[in-house]
DNA sequence: AACAAAGTATACCGATCTGTATACTTTCAG
DNA sequence: CTGAAAGTATACAGATCGGTATACTTTGTT
């Protein structure tokens, strides 16, 4: 495999440092030490902290997008399994030892005014998440898929969160049972 | 009234600070101006700024629990109501101008290390609150109060966050469905 | 071989961070 | 009235922050 780029070792680095440590918590000159790269070239690459957060913000949207992708494919053809085993691979997710949590909530924790650019690459990859539940809910033929979708992508988001307070992958399989009764419900309820 | 104690101020300010701001993104000395008060004081009441932390979230802590608490009893004195009342409650909260998503969740986003002070008090926070619903379930019939609980405690985690990254009060909305359905499944399934 | 691009090493900038020190003033209870 | 407690004002310490400057070296291409 070829060497990784300068700009990816970068990312890759900051990444793992923002995941771990936080966003105003990790400083520039450890990232670059880390990367075993001085500052110069990190700025090269570039053009501020803020624009390091963004990059690395969509190479993990890219990275959490492919791998909750492939574990629904290779989990079931059934749209509604399909649906479920995003739990399955939510409980996954939560028992690696690098998990703190969804780190674009926690990036919004930290970037809060309302136009900040960090903050819209968060909410983008918040909504992209949703739409990707309603299209599985429509394809399992549910009556009001937006919203069945919007019922589920919440309790997704609650199993992250209570996994990342007390660690535990508990949070998936309840989120998943009571997803099952929720979708249930909406593909039997006449409407 | 009595004149707030500059302990209280001091409480006061840094919430609306960290609430707004974040933890690592809010410094002392703006703390202290923004009280009114001198940093020798703030020092004097708070030996640390991790410490001044803890006492604020603690203060969030009672400050939350009794607007639930005050809510949930204004609502209803059926259980399944009162239940149901928790995600009124959290929408209005949501509809507030100075929600930024649940503050405890943030502080663990910016303090992951395992054994933090602050992550403690965060973690024991969200405990109380799964052991209040799980006795709101109990008092409804529930015929496993302990799953329920934490069925529901996820579903008001998302809303919190969903309405975090997207500001609207819809989410509380949904949930509530959701947990209508949840409710209704819980306690007619013989089990 | 030659040259530009990209890198290293290192020092620096001004600002800000948490926390402390010094010296003076207000407050208020015995 | 007095004296300790609690406050103000201000300066400072030492570290770290994001970001830049200078000078040299490696690398890869033509």
């Amino acid at each position: 495999m070829p060497t990784p780029s300068k700009r990816d070792q970068l990312i890759q680095t900051a990444l793992e440092l923002f995941i771990r440590k936080g966003f105003h918590a990790t400083g520039i000159d450890l990232i670059a030490k880390q990367s075993g790269v001085t500052k110069k070239t990190l700025y090269s690459h570039f053009s501020s902290k803020d624009e390091l957060i963004i990059a690395t913000l969509r190479h993990l949207d890219a990275e959490l997008r492919s791998y909750f992708l492939n574990h629904i494919n290779s989990a079931s053809n059934d749209p509604r399994q399909r649906l479920l085993s995003v739990f399955d691979a939510a409980g996954y997710w939560f028992s690696e030892e690098n998990f703190f949590g969804c780190t674009f909530i926690n990036a919004i924790g930290e970037y809060a005014e309302e136009n900040n650019s960090i903050r819209q690459v968060c909410a983008e990859y918040k909504r992209l998440g949703r739409e990707f539940v309603k299209g599985l809910c429509d394809q399992a033929g549910a009556p009001d898929p937006a919203r069945l979708a919007e019922e589920l992508s919440i309790l997704l988001e609650g199993a992250i969160v209570t996994a990342q307070v007390s660690p535990q992958v508990k949070a998936a399989k309840i989120a998943k049972r009571a997803a099952e009764v929720l979708i249930n419900h909406a593909l039997e309820s006449p409407d």
